[in-house]
DNA sequence: ACTTTGTGTTAGTTGCTACTTTCGTAAGCA
DNA sequence: TGCTTACGAAAGTAGCAACTAACACAAAGT
């Protein structure tokens, strides 16, 4: 999957917030609502996004559905910006030496 | 400055692009228009967001003015996300003890 | 002074997205 | 079989964001 899906997944305030909530433990989706001033179809969107981002995954227990975060796709954007920030990085140590051995 | 403005700033896969463009060398605002198929003022508009986010720095020299990517801006969100990486593997680890410890 | 070059700015348009309201559906219970 | 609970789905709306076209402006050349 491409990075910009996750990217603006968690670019979202409220999606952020939704995803902070269920990092720390396994919610339903209405108490992940309660916590927020929005209705709970606005939510169960938000969730939807996020679970096709690959950042929640969903567990149904009857007519519940439990979400929680899923690390690896935190893990996704984390590594695609190390490289991003260490390729920037070694062009400016590589520019340095340059600069050095003129 | 919070996480979400330089987060939505790399959500856009045009200033991604434009970012990993300046990140290999210090550009034109026409040299980097060049690059897309959008007019100059578009272009114009997405440096102002990396800018205004802390993503590029501007240099100018008579009418030109040069753009290049700033790795600092992009340390701030690996910092954020690494946090929040790790917060989730604590809360698993310590899951994991919880569950082995019973 | 005049023109050209390189660019940002503004106004207006289109398209996307977060939201609400309403409806549909599956599971559990009387 | 109803009735309730806990959701998602669909449709419609409002606001924002990316874009174009036209304008403004400063620097450098002629």
């Amino acid at each position: 999957m491409s990075v910009s899906p996750v990217l603006s997944a968690i670019a979202e305030p409220r999606r952020l917030a939704i995803l902070a909530l269920v990092k720390e433990s396994e919610l339903s989706s209405g108490e992940i609502a309660s916590h927020f001033a929005v209705t709970r179809p606005a939510i169960s969107q938000h969730l939807g996004v996020l679970k096709a981002a690959g950042l929640v995954a969903e567990r149904r227990v009857g007519t519940k559905r439990f979400y929680r975060a899923r690390p690896q796709g935190l893990a996704e954007i984390r590594a695609f910006l190390e490289t991003f920030w260490d390729d920037s990085l070694q062009r400016l140590k590589r520019a340095a030496e340059a600069e050095e051995g003129r």
